[in-house]
DNA sequence: CATGGGATTGACT
DNA sequence: GTCAATCCCATGC
C-alpha cells in the first residue's frame, strides 16, 4: 500500500495533459423554465437556444457584462432547464488556475479563491463564451461522476444567490462544511 | 430604437 | 457594508 494512505492512482490518471485542470463540484443552483428566475422563463429566444436544446451540453452566458457563467443543460430537449455550476474544490492544475485567476489586489489567489464563485471558476478553468453549446461528455469541458472520498457528500440547500424572483425556492446546493463554496456561505451545521 | 437590468467580482469605506 | 465595470438582450414605445 502507498505509504501516505489509502488511495493510489492508476497510471492512466497521469496520462492527462500537463495543463489540464480539474476539480470537484461543491456548489450548484437549479433553474427551470417554470420559474421566473430562469432565463428560459422568457421562452425560446436567441439567448436561450442552448437551454432548450439537448441535455448534457454547456450553457454559457455573459453575466453583468463581465463574467462567463457555465451551466449543465438538463431535462429533455424542448424544456429549458439547467444547473449552474457555482463552485469547485480544485484538485488538478491548481497552479494553472492561479495563473488564470491573476492577482487579487497585489497577491496571488488563495486556493479557496480560485473557484469559489461562478465567474471565478470559469476564469480558473479557461471557460469562455465560445463553450456555449459544447458537449459536456466529450468536449473540452467535461463533467463526470463523483468518486472516492467525494461520494455522497452531505448537501445543504439554500435560496439562490443574486436573483429577485422565485426566491422561495431553495435550489442552491452546497457541500456542507466545504471551504470552496461561494459567498454567502451557508450557515455551519450546528452541534446538536 | 432606447432603455434597464442582471444567475458577479474585486476594490474600497 | 457600498459601488463601478461592462454588454447582451428582452422589453416597451
Amino acid at each position: 500500500m502507498a505509504p501516505e494512505g489509502r488511495l493510489s492512482l492508476p497510471a492512466e490518471f497521469y496520462s492527462r495533459p500537463v495543463l489540464e485542470v480539474a476539480g470537484v463540484i461543491v456548489e450548484t443552483e437549479a433553474y427551470h423554465e417554470s420559474e421566473p428566475a430562469c432565463h428560459a422563463f422568457a421562452g425560446l429566444t436567441p439567448r436561450t437556444e442552448t437551454l432548450f436544446g439537448p441535455p448534457g451540453r454547456a450553457y454559457v452566458y455573459r453575466s453583468y457584462g463581465v463574467h462567463a457563467l457555465v451551466n449543465a443543460v438538463c431535462e429533455p430537449e424542448g424544456i429549458g432547464a439547467a444547473v449552474l455550476i457555482r463552485a469547485l474544490q480544485p484538485v488538478v492544475g491548481v497552479e494553472q488556475m492561479r495563473l488564470r485567476r491573476g492577482l487579487i489586489g497585489d497577491r496571488p489567489a488563495r486556493d479557496s479563491e480560485l473557484c469559489s464563485g461562478p465567474g471565478k471558476l470559469t476564469q480558473a478553468l479557461g471557460i469562455w463564451l465560445d463553450e456555449n453549446g459544447s458537449c459536456l461528455s466529450s468536449g473540452a469541458v467535461r463533467i463526470g461522476p463523483r468518486a472516492g472520498e467525494w461520494l455522497a457528500p452531505h448537501i445543504h440547500d439554500a435560496v439562490r444567490v443574486g436573483i429577485n424572483r422565485a426566491t422561495e425556492l431553495r435550489w442552491r446546493f452546497c457541500v456542507e462544511g466545504n471551504g470552496h463554496v461561494s459567498r454567502p456561505r451557508p450557515p455551519q451545521s450546528r452541534r446538536s
